[in-house]
DNA sequence: TTGCAGTCAATATC
DNA sequence: GATATTGACTGCAA
């Protein structure tokens, strides 16, 4: 029924969403191995957009790219995706294949950016491994990652970071030049890989580049290349702006965008960077600690109090929250990979499913596990406040009338009895909770912060209402997480909430985090602090009632 | 609206 | 000079 539906009615490309794309994906597939070229144009034009992409992606494959052979070359191999059979090996042969042909398939794409002004005309001279700004098969790539199996992000990243390092190449070039990023993202993608299956179809796609480019036997010596032509074009620029003070303009060469490239439009915009004072960064580490996800009005306070715009202070917040995400992410693969070293699949696979957890820490569990929480507090009431307003099980054993807001008045100017901001928030409910503190992982202890802790103090007091959990403490912080949890209707969450096991495997740990954990005092920590923002969706999603498939 | 993912690009650090 | 960090921005989804 599926299958005649989805043959009469297909969708729009655009509108199916990753899992409704898996079908087409596979036919593609399918029809690539056994029907060869001549039936997708039909397709195509009946699927709109599908067949578009699906269209495109011939190109390189028929490009006499595509070749029997399907080895690997390079050891940052996929990892086996066992669990989609078909699609998996088959894409990865496409890949495989698609890089090992001299053909210039996918470097070539690159979104289908304009060209942009400022940006130098990256085409201007094709050099031997096109730009992958240049792009006229940008639906290429993007089929490729769609298409693509699950690959081991980390693993690639390792790869790459060896192979540039030997070769004495730098990041800009590779990013500019393969990726079609900036240094900066290359160097915190290489440094900070995201597990695949975290990853959107266009995160994945500097991965996907980054394994075609490792496949490729020429890759080294096509990078040298362009670092060659790159810097004869900046000496002969070089020369000929001695001799005459002309705007230094995009090289020729089409890569080097570095400086000069898009100067002067932007120079009059151009806003100074903000830079935040380490006080300024340690009170807002506090007020994430009491409070990930601060409301309107907290967040008016710390800017205040700060005296930062509030826009800097939201977009430190997400910044934040999402910076220690992947930091957990890294760790739990680093981690996973050491663990165990044949495991066979790849750490980000892994730390995809739920693993059998035995998570040892207790903490977590538990806290998810119960107390009939109070409200929230949380004045304002976002979504994420209503839902926690519901109140749920939570705050583990503390009493349910800590959430309240008491301590609200304090927030405002009242820091917390001196320089411990952070602790007195526990401290305020007096409440066990987990032994000590030292605060975690980012924001080291609660240092002795002059101002900061002023500052802090809103967040901290609000928060001390509401979950008081010592930011610090490692992996109980998760009793911070527990507070909000406290919101978790008990109706959804319960099932989930209550096992400890599962606490884990939300956060997607590989089986022997507990293990690890006990041992590994750091990574706890992060783990724990980044308990705040897995609770907080976990309440969304048990505000809307969803059934239990936490997928985190 | 809010939160997030992915990036850029300015700075800081090595 | 290369790499790492990080505030800000864009686009998308819920």
């Amino acid at each position: 029924g599926s299958v005649s539906d989805m043959l009469s009615r297909p969708k729009p490309w655009s509108k199916l969403t990753q899992k409704g794309r898996e079908p087409f994906i596979r036919m593609q597939l399918w029809l690539n191995g056994e029907l060869g070229q001549g039936v997708l144009p039909v397709q195509g034009q009946q699927q709109g957009p599908v067949l578009h992409s699906v269209t495109s992606l011939q190109d390189p494959l028929q490009q006499g790219c595509v070749s029997s052979e399907s080895t690997p070359k390079t050891s940052a191999s996929c990892s086996p995706a066992p669990e989609s059979p078909m699609s998996s090996s088959e894409s990865v042969k496409s890949l495989t294949e698609l890089v090992q042909q001299p053909c210039p398939p996918i470097e070539t794409s690159k979104d289908s950016k304009p060209p942009e002004p400022s940006d130098p005309p990256a085409s201007d001279s094709q050099p031997a491994t096109p730009l992958p700004l240049s792009g006229h098969s940008a639906l290429s790539i993007q089929e490729l990652v769609a298409m693509s199996p699950e690959l081991d992000t980390y693993g690639i990243t390792k790869r790459v970071k060896e192979v540039l390092t030997d070769n004495n190449l730098g990041q800009r070039l590779f990013g500019e030049t393969i990726l079609g990023l900036t240094q900066g993202s290359v160097s915190d993608l290489l440094a900070r890989p995201k597990p695949w299956h975290k990853l959107s179809l266009k995160g994945r796609e500097p991965f996907v580049r980054m394994q075609l480019w490792l496949n490729d036997p020429n890759n080294v010596e096509k990078l040298m290349d362009m670092k060659r032509m790159e810097k004869k074009a900046y000496m002969k620029r070089r020369h000929s702006s001695v001799s005459d003070s002309q705007p230094c303009e995009p090289p020729s060469v089409g890569i080097d965008y570095s400086q000069g490239a898009s100067p002067q439009p932007q120079h009059q915009l151009k806003k100074p960077r903000v830079v935040l004072a380490p006080e300024e960064k340690e009170a807002l580490k506090r007020a994430y600690q009491q409070k990930p996800y601060p409301s309107p009005k907290t967040i008016e306070e710390l800017a205040t109090q700060l005296n930062l715009k509030t826009s800097t202070v939201i977009n430190w917040f997400h910044n934040y929250r999402s910076r220690i995400r992947r930091e957990l992410f890294i760790e739990e693969i680093q981690a996973g990979s050491q663990g165990q070293a044949g495991a066979s699949d790849s750490p980000s696979a892994r730390s995809g499913r739920a693993a059998p957890s035995s998570e040892g820490d207790s903490c977590d569990g538990v806290e998810a596990a119960e107390g009939p929480g109070a409200a929230d507090a949380e004045e304002s009431g976002g979504p994420a406040a209503a839902a926690k307003s519901q109140g749920g099980p939570a705050e583990a054993a503390a009493a349910p009338e800590e959430r309240e807001e008491a301590p609200r008045p304090a927030e405002k100017a009242e820091p917390p009895p001196s320089g411990t901001p952070v602790p007195d928030a526990a401290a305020d409910e007096g409440r066990p909770r987990a032994p000590p503190p030292p605060p975690e992982g980012p924001a080291d202890g609660p240092g002795p912060v002059p101002n900061p802790a002023a500052a802090a103090a809103p967040a901290a007091g609000e928060d001390a209402a509401t979950s008081a959990a010592p930011p610090g403490e490692g992996p109980c912080r998760a009793r911070d997480g527990a507070d909000r949890s406290s919101a978790l209707p008990s109706t959804s969450a319960p099932a989930a909430a209550r096992r400890p096991s599962s606490l884990q495997s939300l956060f997607g740990l590989p089986e022997a985090a507990g293990a690890r954990d006990s041992r590994d005092n750091p990574l706890r920590k992060k783990k724990a602090a980044n308990l705040n923002s897995i609770i907080h969706r976990l309440e969304k999603a048990a505000s809307r009632e969803e059934p239990i498939e936490w997928e985190f």
